[in-house]
DNA sequence: AATAGTCCCTCACGCAACGTCAGGGTCAAC
DNA sequence: GTTGACCCTGACGTTGCGTGAGGGACTATT
């Protein structure tokens, strides 16, 4: 029988112990059993009530709620749903309202500031290139501890199965889109990719959690090559694909400025 | 001049009175001007600082970091709008499928109402589980290859059709290995998962072409969480894999010396 | 001018969901 | 048998407010 303790189950949960401790203290989640050590062992059927747990977290239910639900087998599920949906729909509403005011902002700021500060903007900016090309490179060849590994981590974080299953999906497509140019002969210079180079640089950005320069998207490329995992899996894709991403992709980075 | 009360703004801003004095109290957002019987009054400029401190706390960041960032005299509200934008886009994208699947799992409850809520819920995420592993091989093995417009520079050059699979079914086959420790629940310091992960090396080694340091393939590790492509293609075979495949590599890597 | 209804204030305690030590046992491997 | 990584139980701290309590202030009507 599988048997999980606290830290096997916090790192696959990707939740802290000191939460496993509070969800056993208030009765919401008990381990499957308890050692003569004291210590907490958890098994399958914890496993799964706990991914509904987080789900429901996710939802900003509050955790005596999730627990009444869970353990109340003549709830009902649907009702529970519907409002749920209600109240997801909701905040969505209020994000979609929220990125077109930020949009406006930024209109405005855009009209005002372009003029004026452009080059001590861009001087900005090309130090930050420079950050973060650095650090691409630096985690190539030192394994410490970097805030983009916590980053990138943190993103996949809280996400359901389905909503991993959807980022996969949209990669798989991107990549097999950028495939297609490959099996037609297109050249990787070519303009024709830019939608699907574009789409890849938007997933891989979704996924990294903020936006990043170019430049750090181009430097990408010389990772996939770099490592021979990618390569594996990106030539099962199609042979040479591995390469015609990569330049693909340095193209459009030069080309985007 | 525009002169709002507490209670215009919070109607206005949809957040409590009690925040406004909260804010008002932690220095957060401090009213324009307060009047001999102590109300708090509240101009323009407070308002446009509310909108920034809502989209700051809508993404989860702390009410100290908030006033921070928004006191710091360096602070370039350009590119903070932009980055923040494509966060909230990404929440709202989260939103977006979260509503896609709560509408999914509905319609099965009502299509369905006679099964089982504990059956129906845990076998939608078993074939999802595995529709996404087969998805997964079938990308692995599944597109035709054409050694044509090959760019001549990939890792897998010169090998035959032959060698090229059989390749794959190695590193397939290790991953299984791995992921069959992560299903038992094999702690990934473990001893136990020692044959798997030389074996891994040993592929990877074989791919890089040159014995490299074990450092270097300690430092794998951390290329593979921190780059989302890496993560995704894993987290698909076995929630968690990626953390547990990094975990027990850098034990492994430890342990060699 | 009194009354009512609504608004405003300042304490100040309460709460959820953990974070974060402190102090002390346990276990696995050399 | 000694590391080093892991586990436990308190117990207090933190964040971001909610929720009264107790008491002035504004506005409108009678």
């Amino acid at each position: 029988m599988a048997r999980y303790t606290v830290k096997q189950v916090a790192q696959m949960a990707r939740i802290s112990i000191r939460a496993l401790h509070h969800y056993d203290q208030i009765g919401l989640l008990k381990p499957a059993h308890t050692g003569e050590n004291g210590y907490r062992y958890y098994g399958r059927e914890e496993l799964l009530r706990l991914q509904q747990i987080l789900i429901h977290r996710a939802l900003d239910i509050p955790l005596a709620e999730i627990g009444a639900i869970l353990d109340d087998p003549g709830f009902d599920r649907l009702t529970a749903l519907e409002s749920q949906r209600t109240r997801v729909a909701e905040q969505a509403d209020r994000l979609a309202s929220m990125l077109r005011t930020i949009d406006r902002t930024i209109a405005e700021l855009k009209g005002d500031r372009a003029m004026k500060d452009a080059d001590l903007y861009s001087g900005v900016i090309d130090s930050q290139k420079q950050a973060q090309y650095e650090a691409w490179l630096e985690e190539k060849y030192g394994p410490e501890i970097k805030p983009e590994i916590d980053a990138s981590r943190g993103k996949m974080d809280g996400l359901s199965e389905d909503e991993r299953r959807a980022m996969m999906d949209e990669l798989k497509s991107i990549e097999e889109g950028i495939a297609e140019g490959l099996r037609k002969g297109i050249p990787p210079q070519s303009h024709a990719l830019d939608p699907m180079i574009a789409r890849h640089r938007d997933w891989v950005q979704a996924r990294w959690g903020r936006s990043a320069p170019v430049s750090a998207y181009a430097g990408l490329a010389d990772v996939y090559l770099a490592h021979p995992d990618f390569v594996a899996r990106y030539e099962s894709i199609e042979t040479g694909f591995a390469e015609y991403l990569a330049t693909a992709m340095r193209s459009w980075a030069g080309r985007q400025e």
